[in-house]
DNA sequence: CGCCCAAATTGACGCCCCGTCACCTTTGGT
DNA sequence: ACCAAAGGTGACGGGGCGTCAATTTGGGCG
């Protein structure tokens, strides 16, 4: 029990002000990197243009996060993990093939609409395209795996492979929501009714994993 | 000395012990390149190590490159320079969909399983993944595109949304390469078989982009 | 309240990498 | 042999990095 009156202990975290403190400038770091990321993109930033973002010392940062790379690592983990139980809700509750691929679809493609800055960030690097897989979106793509093994399971889906399946989806996903931010404003149906047809219609002819096909 | 007549003439680029110098620094750097980033990875490796796997002094890195950056876009370049006269050939020959569909993905498919340490440099960062498309990879994908749109005008593709289906190709082609290379060896018929299919299958339902339905 | 320790913040520091440039070596034309 | 141009060299100033001793802040306790 944490009901600490005044009466607390030298346990380990007690402090009301000090969480506070704590909890705020993890929250000004994050901000001040989002700012600054969309703005000058992900290789021409650094530690300290992040930390002069924010009214903390250089030391403090290093408190908070170990680089550059994991503050970008945590807001991109930040929005996985946003999008992760939409996205399994969907699947879930999908009776057909084609719940479960439209949902999934839909999802996504809204979800990246509307979040058009956090991509924006990746993008800003000119001529150079950088993607980053941080391992909460990893986990996301094994959700998607798991659910499409289950869904093998309750006969919704044939018995195909499962990695490639979600290796396809993902690869669609991503490199269709790029296409899609071309577009102002992005049309996410045109998106998700291309994305759906596709994997509909090829799903139907992919290769069986048992049985002679 | 080799048996050259001591009368060269004063042509532009007329050295021939200059110009080969030249060629064989450059060669030198880019296997360094190779070699270092096959080992650390691209995040981890610095123009200091690169030069360092070289006879030569730091200064002269920057006679032949501007960054680690290009130096890894020279690499790049190479491959997808090397790649795509046999994705086009594939391509150009192909006279039904099929032909077209399991021509691009089982070429890109064996190459990148011929190819693999190229691609592990991209991988080494343990659980960072970095996808850096140059120009010369990017116009892979605009070639593909305009291949599209000639098999649209030729009817060897149905009239659907172009960008998008270049876009779910790449995607695929990107994503599954990935997620072959997991298995050893690489079962590059497997990935040809399941993409092929999934676009065969697909593109026939994809939706129309003129005349409704 | 005042004391005291732990936690957190601060910014100066030493390290290393960056890209440049003045100097030097090599090449090749005369 | 001599010279000019090409190009290799590495020391240097600039700056970002991550650390750490000193300091400030928070809060438990008498």
């Amino acid at each position: 029990m944490e009901g600490e009156q005044h009466r607390a202990r030298r346990n380990p975290g007690s402090g009301r002000k000090r969480d506070q403190t704590r909890a705020q400038n993890h929250q000004l770091i994050l901000e001040a990197a989002r700012r600054v990321f969309a703005e000058f993109g992900y290789g021409a930033t650094t530690v300290r243009d992040i930390i002069r973002a924010t009214p903390l010392a250089s030391g403090t940062f290093y408190n908070y996060f170990k680089s550059k790379e994991e503050v970008f690592q945590a807001i991109r983990d930040e929005t996985a993990l946003r999008i992760r139980p939409y996205l399994r809700e969907e699947r879930m509750r999908a009776g057909t093939l084609e719940e479960f691929i439209l949902g999934t679809f839909r999802t996504f493609f809204e979800y990246v609409a509307s979040d058009q800055t956090s991509f924006a960030a990746i993008r800003r690097n000119e001529t150079l395209r950088v993607r980053v897989d941080t391992p909460e979106i990893i986990a996301g793509f094994e959700e998607l795996r798991e659910d499409i093994v289950e869904g093998i399971g309750r006969d919704v889906f044939p018995p195909i492979d499962a990695d490639f399946l979600m290796a396809a989806m993902v690869g669609v996903a991503f490199e269709m929501a790029d296409e899609m931010l071309k577009s102002e404003p992005p049309d996410t149906e045109a998106a998700t009714r291309f994305a759906t047809a596709l994997f509909m219609g090829g799903i139907k002819s992919l290769p069986k994993k048992t049985g002679g096909g």
